[in-house]
RNA sequence: GGCUGGAUGGCAGAGUGGUCAUGCAGCGGACUGCAACUCCGUUAACGCCGGUUCGAUUCCGACUCCAGCCUCCA
């Protein structure tokens, strides 16, 4: 039985889709107007290990992760740069897609653009202004009459009237609730805006992910996802938007990632303390911080470090290690083993990865007994480990690639092999001396040599 | 100040009303020419104070501390 944490409910439900066998899932995306961080990538690699296995489980899954490309934070960027606030976009997208490849997050199903979803938030606010959920401030912007909503604050659990207590958002004259929030922002005649019955313009943030959303999948769909972060404001107001326009319930179940801290701080743009991902992967493995990512549960915040990528690191060697001479092309995965019942156990526990990756050791432990003795066995648990492993978007390497190779360290493997085989004859001559002046050699290239029954393998030292 | 969540062995990190997480590190052994890899064994934990219970790290309450949100943020 499948269990989600549901943030409206606060408690982990048996997951019931709306319609049977089928996943409607909403993600709110990035605002690209720069390089992914480490933050944007946790979301990313947790909702990615969250579809890849609703789809293993058998669900026709329609993921939707949506872009917001037009925004302040855009159009400040580009008028820095003296760029089209498209042309900067585009190239972000492009970056965020190539560091997506690199983490080995599948691409969403569907990944709509704000700017092209500008008729239906239009359509959207012009009935909340029907509704009298909306109205029109003096300047042209429209906003969300928070006060005509009475649901406000179910999902994150604030109190109307707390909200309006020591309220840091200044009553603007323009609003008539220090709590409403914007729908349409006019724009300059000269700057970057859409047509409107409200004129010139541009949408509000919260908007967009209702309008598309809905768009997308319906009024009312199974799953609504993001960082813990945008719980309130942004979750919440979309909440009112899109109930308040379509009368329905609008997502059923609410997932939050946990934070990515830095120092135990919460890494975001405003504090100038994240790291790109791309700034990492030239010194780590695409898969190292892929592991560091799912390490921990997806709700708990994971405190980011050097000793966590290498603790990482370190674990993905046990893996490879464990990996490293079986023939598992040719053998046929395990299946139903206990091992498949435990690591499928965990992950219908509301994705509790750290769990299954318990089990994965389990098997890693079995492999390495049985490789002697039981190679057959072996192989096939060596395929279950992969199967199993790939589900969670690890282990997508062969030992060799990764065992010996990184972004950081670049052998010449034809020298690597003439000192090993050099030392194959020292060692054959009981030369002890040269041969451990060769490993000598070979560990200041960064490269380890490991002797074993049938010859001596080597990977370098991470 | 309000709301939400958390406090687990040296570190990371799950979980459970009474017997094991798991990984890294440590210690002892096996393998090895010596190592490395690997295997076997092993040490070690549940913030503090009460309560419920035959029994609580696990449930309940108070306290302390930490984090997130309340403002753009994944």
């Amino acid at each position: 039985m499948l269990k989600i944490y549901n943030s409206l409910t606060q408690t982990k439900e048996e997951f019931k889709p709306l319609v049977e066998g089928k996943i409607g899932i909403y993600v709110c995306g990035i605002t690209t107007y720069d390089y992914l961080h480490l933050g944007h990538a946790r979301m990313l690699v947790a909702f990615d290990v969250v579809t890849r296995y609703l789809r293993e489980r058998g669900f026709d899954v329609n993921y939707v992760r949506n872009i917001t490309d037009i925004d302040d934070k855009i159009l400040n960027r580009a008028k820095e740069n003296g760029e089209l606030f498209s042309d900067l976009t585009d190239r972000f997208i492009e970056a965020m897609h190539e560091d997506e490849r690199a983490l080995a997050v599948l691409p969403p199903d569907v990944e709509p653009r704000a700017t092209g979803h500008i008729t239906e938030i239009v359509e959207m606010i012009k009935l909340l202004v029907e509704k009298d959920m909306a109205y029109r401030a003096g300047n042209g912007d429209v906003y969300f009459s928070v006060m005509n909503f009475p649901d406000y604050g179910k999902l994150s659990k604030k109190k109307m009237d707390e909200l309006l207590d020591g309220a840091r958002i200044e009553v603007g004259e323009l609003k008539k609730d220090p709590r409403d929030f914007v729908l349409w922002k006019s724009s300059p005649d000269d700057g970057v805006g859409w047509d409107s019955p409200w004129g010139y313009g541009r949408p509000g943030w919260h908007i967009e992910c209702s309008a598309m959303s809905t768009c997308c999948l319906g009024d009312n769909f199974d799953i609504h996802g993001g960082g813990s972060d945008l719980l309130f404001p942004h979750h919440e107001n979309e909440v009112a938007q899109s109930e308040a326009s379509t009368d329905t319930q609008f997502a059923n179940v609410w997932m939050h990632n946990g934070p990515l801290r830095v120092d135990n701080e919460k890494m975001s743009k405003s504090l100038d303390n994240f790291f790109t991902v791309r700034e990492i992967l030239e010194t780590y493995d695409a898969e190292v911080v892929r592991h560091l990512l799912i390490a921990s549960h997806y709700r708990s915040p994971i405190n980011y470090s050097e000793q966590s990528l290498r603790q990482s690191t370190s674990i993905l060697e046990r893996f490879y290690n464990c990996l490293n001479g079986l023939d598992i092309d040719s053998a046929k995965s395990l299946t139903n083993s206990r091992f498949e019942k435990a690591f499928f156990a965990a992950m219908d526990d509301d994705f509790n990865t750290p769990e299954a990756f318990s089990v994965l050791f389990e098997i890693v432990r079995e492999i390495n007994k049985q490789k002697e003795g039981e190679p057959i066995l072996a192989n096939q648990l060596g395929a279950l480990l992969v199967r199993l492993a790939n589900l969670l978007g690890i282990l997508q390497s062969t030992p060799a690639e990764f065992l010996r190779s990184n972004v950081a360290t670049d052998v010449d493997e034809e020298e690597v092999d003439q000192l090993i085989a050099a030392r194959k004859q020292a060692r054959a001559n009981k030369d002890w001396a040269l041969a451990d002046e060769i490993r000598d050699k070979l560990a200041a290239m960064k490269v380890v040599v490991e002797d074993g029954a049938d010859g001596s393998g080597w990977r370098i030292e991470r």
